[in-house]
DNA sequence: AAGTGGTCTAGACCACTTC
DNA sequence: AAGTGGTCTAGACCACTTG
């Protein structure tokens, strides 16, 4: 009998239900399925890429968590049109700078405050830190080409980090490199509250709104790690430059 | 040999993997689990049910998709101690007779407006129409007590209902419940757009706002069928009363 | 009856973490 | 070495939709 192929791949690696998942969002991407059409049957897809069924269910899995398709018993594997074109989805990873130049704007940022402070009772209990506790506290505002677009203030736990290694680094990169570089650690989920605020006279006025009436929309949002440990507390407001989006699937 | 499991169960009956699901979120919403703890590894939980891990895997795919817990290879399955607790969920379902309920008021609506307007380009294209298609538009507000806390305005094809059935329901009940009464259809996911919006004069006088500077939360949604139709474009505009929260899995 | 996706079992091997 | 979750195969039967 035929050996089985090479499971349990690493996650970087050439996981072939990941390879499939890709593959297939490629192809919705460049419109190969849109419409209201269908995708190949399990089977076939399976057949097709000499897998087993189980793999390529794995990967419909994947596209269905993400949207792009909804699996209908008895009908088959349907293509959400409109999904696949969407940009900045607020239920995955947003990176400020590529947003900016995903608009045809150079993105940079100024105004950046580094301080160290005490942790209120709220923000400790946000953070699992004893009322007291000294955090790292960056503030900035971020800019597309010359307009600001948003300001953020981040607050992390100073006893993360290796003190050597942050006093080396660039403060003004983004917080996820300090966490990686000078504490070792990565993100992989965020607990967000979304409001619609104005913001303040100091926030409006790094963002150049004093005498508009323009509204921000303000992400407070707690970063846990992959063992589920909140490492970062941010209190982002944006301003209407940008369009967020998100897929709900009413569960 | 002992007989294999039924499987296959029918989707509102007593699927295994679903009850699995159900007990396990039950019990972290106990707070059984809370705390930087760890489920029971999965040949455990497995022998503990009698079930096979598979099965298991299964629900918890189910929790970790919903953000409750992490898996981590060597070290175990995580509980997110602060994801049970959440409410109004963005990424789920929301309804606001009961967001409004779970805060302590009592819901109702007014000023409701029913009109069969002609669709123009952009909103057919959101709704797969030709321009001009008749669609019908709904607006009203929603209380809490006595105080308005949103504002929608929802539209759906009109070639979608039987006008027979249509014209015995009573048109403040939820969209949802005419979209499945009156036209045999679900929605089981959407595409929303988020924005901070001031509102407009019609709208914040709905909403008692004039005068102030509250800001208010927009949501531009299309919901989609099983068969990823589009069949409804809402606006909804909240005011502060609600807090609205998304688990983003930042992948 | 045939075809679709949905669920489940059983067994195997892999990668990562801890001791 | 032992234990964890991650991936894959193979096979079975079920529920739903269509002809």
């Amino acid at each position: 009998m035929k050996k089985h192929m090479d499971p349990g791949t690493p996650l970087g690696g050439k996981r072939i239900s990941a390879q499939v998942a890709a593959r297939l969002i490629e192809a919705l991407r460049q419109g190969r399925y849109t419409g209201h059409d269908r995708l190949p049957s399990e089977v076939e897809l399976a057949a097709d890429l000499g897998v087993s069924r189980t793999v390529v269910r794995d990967a419909l899995s994947e596209l269905e968590r993400e949207g792009f398709i909804e699996r209908v018993r008895g009908i088959g594997t349907v293509v959400n049109r409109d999904v696949a074109a969407l940009e900045n989805r607020v239920d995955h990873k947003l990176e400020f700078y590529s947003m900016i130049r995903a608009k045809g704007c150079e993105p940079h940022s100024d105004h950046l405050e580094v301080t160290k402070e005490a942790a209120d009772q709220k923000l400790a209990a946000s953070l699992c830190l004893q009322p007291g506790d000294t955090v790292l506290h960056i503030r900035r505002r971020v800019l597309a080409d010359e307009i600001p677009v948003l300001y953020s203030s981040d607050v992390m736990p100073l006893a993360l980090f290796d003190q050597e290694k942050l006093a080396k680094m660039d403060l003004s990169c983004p917080v996820f490199d300090l966490l990686e570089h000078a504490a070792g650690q990565q993100t992989v989920a965020t607990v967000a509250h979304i409001h619609a605020v104005n913001g303040g006279g100091q926030v409006r006025q790094m963002l150049g709104l004093n005498g508009g009436d323009q509204a921000l929309l303000m992400l407070d949002e707690v970063f846990y790690t992959r063992l589920c440990c909140p490492i970062l507390h941010c209190h982002t407001y944006y301003t209407d430059f940008f369009d967020f989006s998100i897929v709900r699937k009413l569960m």
